[in-house]
DNA sequence: CGGGACATTGATTAAGATCAATTTAAGTGG
DNA sequence: CCACTTAAATTGATCTTAATCAATGTCCCG
């Protein structure tokens, strides 16, 4: 499982829903950043049994979706067809109440497995909404399982993968239930911060994909309140944040705040 | 699957470790009051497949495990090598930081399958605690595994009872990242007390298992809060609150406030 | 019939929500 | 390209909630 050496942002400027230039070797799922800089989600699954279970399902339906800017990979109530890869862009994960109250669960980036939340009714549990114009790899469910059947690693694999959406929200419910404001917010750009380098982005100096909103309602906070965080922690000299733009000035100190509780 | 006669309360003096009273038709993982009330979490895995493949594990290693209150079944840091089903008792399931700080991620109950957070990783990610005299029986999961690659519907079913897990936890983060303590301990209970009435307990008239701590520990909340808030849902009739034994009064009223944000 | 864990209750404090007003940036269409 | 529109972000003042600190009460269990 080389790497292609396809450009993150391709998404730039999309392009309807073309089929991607696979390069000699791998399959186009794994094509991307992601996989090649380690950061995958389904990396450690490249290699050996569930690659051959992806060329297999190649041969009848794997292929590219783009969604756009705002736009649903899939909703809360449709039924589960197809899990995704998401190859390029960024995403919020969310469940809405009949009140219309918000909880975002995720923000999963590229190289990430979307669709879980549908694995236990069988009809998705949550929204999936593009933060930005976003292009997945569609793994059809049905056959991925079958394959799965015949093949015991494969099958670990799996079986680790649906199990790691619980350790991801397990993790969540800690930080919810167990620090304050300044913690969070310190935590979750220390996360996000994690991510990109395991992406092969700079870790001090990113730009967030999503609202000051969707931020708290990841956190369980209000929107002013992250706004406050982010403006004492530039007063200490921790963050330089402009709006959407963030750099990390000082993140010991950030990784301290972090684990105070 | 009909059920045995077996008491649900037979761990009210513990016997040892001795192999289960199997009753002429059923299996002794599901020879359980809960599966006959149909609140076994494994309930629908009961009929078909899935009761094969227990019968076929049970050839070898299916065994009983009775756990002394306050022992643990398992704790963070072992290597997974069984699930549990919960057959007589209750547990608590946590994690704890560094720091000492405790989250208390499910209070499970009879019927309910335990020991699936340590599918992720092949290494337990919380501690089971029980919080009474309990009994499980054993699920070697190597063996489980194996024998879900030979039956598709098996398969499908332990997959969904791994991701069920992550679905109860996104309800949980929304508790605790959207409503007040008064909320929180509203659905705590009404759930503890849908819980019971699925395994044919009132569900108006019970005893907690678990501390105030436990319950604050679980709601990300203070003891302090959790009585002060007990106290007055007594004050408005809605609840008879006496140290655990609790009495719902009005579980309208309950849900309203359950369901208020 | 102690002793210790658990629970309750009160007084005070601090953190974050809420309400409200600007400011800033990013599109959009003429 | 600029004026206009709008979504997002910031900032301030005030209020509410739950944490904290502290004392007391009570029920099991040995």
């Amino acid at each position: 499982m080389k790497t292609s050496d396809l450009p993150a942002d391709m998404l730039q400027k999309p392009k309807a829903v073309i089929p991607p230039r696979i390069s000699n070797v791998s399959h186009p799922a794994f094509s991307c950043a992601a996989a090649s800089a380690g950061a995958c989600t389904v990396a450690d699954l490249c290699e050996g049994s569930f690659t051959r279970a992806l060329e297999h399902l190649s041969d009848q339906a794997v292929v590219q979706r783009s969604i756009k800017r705002g736009g649903a990979l899939y909703r809360s109530g449709d039924p589960l067809v197809n899990l995704y890869l998401l190859r390029a862009g960024s995403v919020k994960v969310r469940m809405v109440t009949y009140g219309g109250a918000e909880q975002i669960t995720a923000f999963p980036m590229t190289g990430e497995l979307l669709g879980l939340d549908g694995i236990e009714t069988g009809i998705h549990a949550c929204d999936a909404i593009a933060l930005e114009d976003s292009l997945v790899c569609t793994l059809p469910f049905a056959p991925l399982m079958a394959y799965c059947a015949n093949d015991a690693k494969a099958l670990l694999r799996l079986n680790r993968l649906i199990a790691r959406e619980a350790s991801d929200y397990r993790r969540l419910l800690f930080v919810l239930a167990g620090t304050n404001s300044e913690e969070r917010v310190a935590s979750f750009l220390l996360e996000t911060s994690k991510q990109l380098a395991a992406r092969g982005y700079s870790s001090a100096d990113f730009i967030l994909k999503m609202t000051r909103d969707d931020i708290a309602k990841h956190l369980g906070m209000k929107q002013e309140t992250v706004s406050r965080v982010l403006a004492r922690l530039q007063t200490a000299h921790i963050l330089d944040v402009s709006r959407r733009h963030l750099k990390i000035r000082d993140a010991v100190k950030l990784a301290v705040i972090a684990c105070r509780h």
